[in-house]
DNA sequence: CAGCAGGGGGCGC
DNA sequence: CGCCCCCTGCTGC
């Protein structure tokens, strides 16, 4: 049995760096990183022996496949795996089945909401052939979300669990600085999926309600060619950019065009196209070397020169050199020039950076938007809480407490099938 | 003196 | 925007 994986390489928040091939060992491997991986091997009967003593007891599952919150000794890090569930079509009588097993541990309570019912089909309608289901338990010990720097989804084809349908797809939490990077590493992770369509899924990242603190990951199957209920954050782009651009447009009497999402006008049609496409995340430029996109040919070509080491832009004063123009100003600034145009209005503070102003305006107005999760703590600039966080645990990265407390599980193949929230309280 | 937190500088992406 | 660093002040041992 093989099995596509990406690894997870580094204790520093990690993107998705490399894909590799490897044979299935054993029950359990190893990794290089210290990650623990389980591998189910169990045969059909002794799955069936098991589930009818266990919480799917009265169920009329073919298979349950064990899912593993494992935790390394060593490294101390844990994988949630997720791997289908094979159900007969009678199951879908069972939708109040919980399919969240959780153990209870000391100390840790968790609570599992289920907004709607526990199982949702992939296909509208009753199913006569075995259907293709996620579930979650969380076995062994619980872990807060806080302390999973991995995620590993698992998940095995309808009815046939061979090698070459074994995809697995490893997604690294550490480090997470909250909702925005995980943002970034959707991008990624849906452009290694499409690299790798035979083997992968896809796992999107994305923020839930924001007042709740959720992050919901959407498994989907990457060899399903339609994405019929949820297109691509790309393709959502574009065509939002398709219909905004023929909306926005309007033509003053006076022959300039005026942007209807902000102020801009221009007389030209050039110009103002190229101002629309700023309120669009189309990103039509793309980085042969790591598969990010760029709205423009010059964010493309600034980006590449941070792959290549190109950097232009020299100063005159010293030996520094920038990729980008903008740096070098901003050197000069601080080094040379000393010109801080960005002025606090309620002291003499002033920056060379809007950012620093902002940072600063925060000590006079006492906004602390970064909230430790494990106590009352809260902070004016993330740096300074992830600081904070190495005095809790005095071990990791310090990022965890960026780390909503919730997490949304959602999971999606052929048609969405929702998880259900686990949410892990202290 | 160590540990922690606040303010801020400099730079990479 | 984020990361890392430095300097400084406060507090407890």
């Amino acid at each position: 049995m093989a099995a596509t994986e990406i690894s997870v390489l580094s204790e520093q928040f990690t993107k998705i760096k490399e894909l590799e091939l490897m044979p299935e060992k054993g029950l359990k491997e190893e990794e290089k990183d210290g990650v623990c991986r389980e591998k189910d091997h169990r045969s059909p009967s002794e799955l069936e022996a098991e589930r009818t003593s266990g919480a799917f007891q009265d169920s009329v599952l073919e298979e349950e496949v064990e899912l593993v919150l494992a935790p390394s000794e060593e490294s101390e890090k844990y994988i949630l795996t997720l791997q289908t569930v094979h159900f007969t079509s009678e199951a879908v009588e069972l939708q109040d089945m919980s399919l969240l097993s959780i153990q209870q541990q000391e100390g840790v309570q968790v609570v599992v909401q289920q907004p709607g019912p526990g199982l949702l089909w992939l296909e509208e309608g009753p199913r006569q052939s075995l259907q293709q289901c996620v579930a979650i338990s969380i076995q062994q010990e619980l872990y807060s979300p806080q302390e999973m720097e991995v995620l590993q989804f698992h998940a095995l084809e309808e009815n046939v669990m061979v090698a070459s349908e074994d995809s697995k797809l490893a997604v690294s939490l550490a480090e997470t600085a909250g909702l925005i990077k995980l943002e970034e590493e959707q991008e990624k992770n849906q452009l290694l999926a499409e690299r790798t369509k035979e083997q992968l899924f896809f796992v999107e990242t994305m923020s839930g309600d924001e007042r709740s603190d959720e992050i919901v990951l959407t498994v989907s199957n990457s060899n399903v060619e339609e994405q019929e209920d949820q297109p691509t954050a790309g393709q959502a782009d574009a065509e939002k950019a398709k219909s905004t651009k023929n909306q926005r447009k309007t033509k003053g009497a006076k022959g300039t065009f005026h942007c209807d999402v902000c102020m801009f006008t221009s007389s030209r049609m050039s110009s103002f196209n190229r101002h629309m496409k700023t309120h669009t995340s189309e990103k039509p430029h793309l980085c042969h070397l790591c598969l990010k996109t760029f709205r423009t040919v010059t964010l493309l070509r600034n980006h590449v020169n941070t792959h290549t080491g190109t950097r232009p832009y020299k100063c005159n004063d010293c030996n520094m050199a920038f990729v980008t123009s903008g740096e070098l100003v901003r050197h000069r600034r601080y080094k040379h020039t000393h010109e801080k145009p960005f002025k606090c209005s309620m002291c003499k503070y002033a920056s060379v950076e809007a950012s620093k102003l902002k940072r600063h305006v925060r000590s006079h107005t006492g906004e602390r938007p970064f909230q430790c999760c494990q106590c009352s703590y809260a902070s004016r600039d993330t740096y300074k809480l992830k600081r904070h966080m190495r005095t809790h645990s005095g071990k990791g990265s310090g990022a965890e407490g960026l780390i909503p407390t919730v997490l949304t599980l959602k999971a999606s193949f052929k048609k969405l099938l929702f998880i259900g929230t686990i949410k892990v309280q202290r």
